[in-house]
DNA sequence: GCGATTACCTGACCGGGGTCAGATAATGTC
DNA sequence: GACATTATCTGACCCCGGTCAGGTAATCGC
C-alpha cells in the first residue's frame, strides 16, 4: 500500500476534524454544551431510554442526569414505560420540540452559508464526492469472517435473506430450500459493520473441483457499497484455496442486480445444473486454484 | 439551495465525526491524553514555545502546564531563546522522538488496516474523492470582498503576484506595471481563506461600456481549487453591475493556466488594445448589462 | 533609565464528559 | 417463592481541557 494513500487520508481527516469543530459543533451546540443537545436530538419525539443508551453509548448514569438536566428545563418529559415497569420512556415537550427545531434549523443554516460560496453544480460535485467517501468508508470498515454452519447470526442473515426473496420472487420462497447447516461442505462468510451483521454468503461443494456459490445476501441499509463483490470474491478466494477451480451459482430471473454483478464479475450463463425452481439462470465461471504441492 | 443537498451535507458531517472518533483519538490518542500527543507532533523536533501556543490557540497557563507535564515524562527539553531572554524553546528528546514516532505509526496503522478492507483502485477512489471534498469546502470557505484602492492585505496580494511573474516572466516584471490606487477606477477584490488573504483581482474602467480585468492572483496554496474562476465572475458582475457590458485583459504568453481561465470562462482573443509591454495576449469578452431603468 | 510591553510560569478555579459503586424496583427463571 | 437479572436512578468521584489573575523576568521605546 502505497505510503501517499495513508498519508493524504490521514490529512483529510485532520482537514475535515478541523472543518468539523467549525461546523458540527458551533451551530448544534449553541449555548447549551454538546451532550444535551446531542441526546435533544436523538430522543426525536419519544424513545425508550435503553434504546437512547445504546445508540449514544452513554453510562447509564451519565444518561440518567443528562435527562433529568433537560427535565428541569422543561424540555422534556420521563414517562413509566407501557408494558415494563422498570423502563422508562422519554418524550420531547412542546418546548423541547421548538428547541430541537432551532437547533437544528441554526445546524442548516450554518451548512447553507458554507454552501453558499459554491456554484450549484459545485454544491452537487460536493455531495457527490462525499457520498462517495462515505460509501467507501463505510465498506472498508465492514469486515468478512467465516462463521460455523449453525453460526445464529449468520442464519438470522440467512432468514433475512429467505424473508426478501419470499416478497420479491412472485412464486414466493419456502425456506426449505436454504442450505441447512449439515449441507455446507464448503464455508459460510458474515459480514459485519461495526459488529452488526449485514450480509453473508456461502458456498458448497458439488464436486471435488466444483464450488457452488450460495445465498449471497446484503442488508439493505449496507447496499450500493459494493460489498455484494467483496462477498463474492472472498468466496470465490476460499473456494479456490479449497481445490475449486468451477464456480456455479444459479439465480432468479427477477434479481436483476444480482445478475448484473455476477456478469460483472466474470460469470457466463449456462445451461441449468441442479433442480432448484430458483435456479432460473445459471453461471459458471473458472479460476485459477493453489495447486497443493 | 436544495433542502436535500444540505441534509446530505449534515448527514456526511455527523457520519465523518463519527468516524474520526475512532481514528484520529484513538490512534493518536494512544494512552496519553489529545493535548500532550497534539503538542508532542506540533514540536516536530524543536520549537518557540510562543510559536506552538499561536499555532495550538493555547492559553498560555495552559501550554505551560502541558509542557512541564511533558518535561516531567523526559519527553521534552525546555530551553532558554538564544536571543530573548524572556522566550523558550520546547525540544523533542530522544525518548520524545520515539514516543512521537510511535505515535506516528500507531496513527499510520490505523489508517492502514481501515484501507486494507478496499481494493487498490478502491483506494484511490476514496483518496480521489476526499481530495475533491476537500477543494470543494476550503472554496467554499473562501470570502470574496471588495475593499479599498489602498488596501495594505490588498497591496500585500499585488506585490506577491508582481514577485511572481518577476519569476516567471523571462524578461522579468517591474511593478511600475501594478495599478497604482488613484488608477483604480473600477473595483479591487481580496479573496481570504478563514481571513488570510489567499488572493486577489481588480477591474478597470477603459471607457464607460469598457472595464479591463487586471491583476487576477491566487496564492500557490489556494490553486486547483477554482477560486480564478470565482475571482473572474465576481470581477466580471461587478464590472457589470457598473455598466461595463465589454471586459477585457491582457495576460502573457507564459501563463499557460490564466490563458485557459480566460478561454474557458467565454473570452475570445482580440488584437492588442493596450501598449503594455506584459499583456502579449488580450481577450474580450461581452456580458450582459443590468441597465438603469 | 523608566515605564510599558512581552514571554512565560504558577496557582486557583471551573465545567463538561464520563466512570463507578451501590440502591431500588420490576421482571424473568427455576 | 427464592434468586438472578434488568432498567434506571443517585451520589461520589475523576480527569481533561480551558480560563483567569497575578507574578517574574527580560526587552523595547523613548
Amino acid at each position: 500500500m502505497e505510503p501517499d494513500l495513508i498519508e493524504q487520508i490521514r490529512d483529510f481527516n485532520r482537514f475535515y476534524t478541523e472543518r468539523l469543530g467549525l461546523l458540527t459543533d458551533r451551530y448544534l451546540g449553541g449555548d447549551r454544551p454538546l451532550g444535551p443537545s446531542r441526546l435533544l436530538w436523538e430522543i426525536g419525539d419519544r424513545r425508550d431510554v435503553s434504546e437512547l443508551r445504546d445508540r449514544l453509548g452513554l453510562d447509564s448514569g451519565y444518561l440518567s442526569r443528562l435527562l433529568r438536566g433537560l427535565e428541569e428545563q422543561d424540555l422534556i418529559r420521563v414517562l413509566a414505560h407501557p408494558r415494563d415497569g422498570r423502563a422508562r420512556i422519554a418524550e420531547l415537550t412542546e418546548a423541547g420540540r421548538r428547541e430541537r427545531d432551532t437547533l437544528d434549523q441554526r445546524s442548516r443554516a450554518g451548512v447553507r452559508a458554507l454552501l453558499g460560496g459554491l456554484s450549484p453544480e459545485q454544491q452537487h460535485e460536493l455531495a457527490a464526492a462525499q457520498g462517495r467517501v462515505r460509501r467507501l468508508l463505510r465498506l472498508a470498515s465492514v469486515t468478512i469472517t467465516p462463521v460455523a454452519a449453525g453460526d445464529p447470526e449468520a442464519w438470522r442473515c440467512l432468514q433475512r435473506y429467505a424473508a426478501e426473496l419470499a416478497t420479491r420472487f412472485p412464486e414466493g420462497y419456502d425456506d426449505a430450500a436454504l442450505t441447512r447447516p449439515e449441507e455446507l461442505t464448503g464455508s459460510l462468510l458474515l459480514a459485519r459493520e461495526r459488529g452488526e451483521p449485514v450480509g453473508c454468503g456461502a458456498w458448497i461443494r458439488l464436486d471435488t473441483r466444483t464450488a457452488e456459490i450460495r445465498h449471497l445476501w446484503v442488508d439493505g441499509t449496507a447496499r450500493g457499497l459494493g460489498l455484494g463483490r467483496r462477498l463474492l470474491h472472498h468466496l470465490e478466494a476460499d473456494a479456490a484455496a479449497h481445490g475449486a477451480g468451477t464456480l456455479r451459482l444459479g439465480t432468479h430471473r427477477c434479481l436483476g442486480e444480482a445478475i448484473a454483478l455476477y456478469r460483472g464479475a466474470g460469470y457466463h450463463e449456462i445451461d441449468a445444473y441442479s433442480d432448484s425452481p430458483y435456479n432460473q439462470i445459471c453461471f459458471e465461471k473458472h479460476q485459477p486454484v493453489a495447486e497443493p504441492g
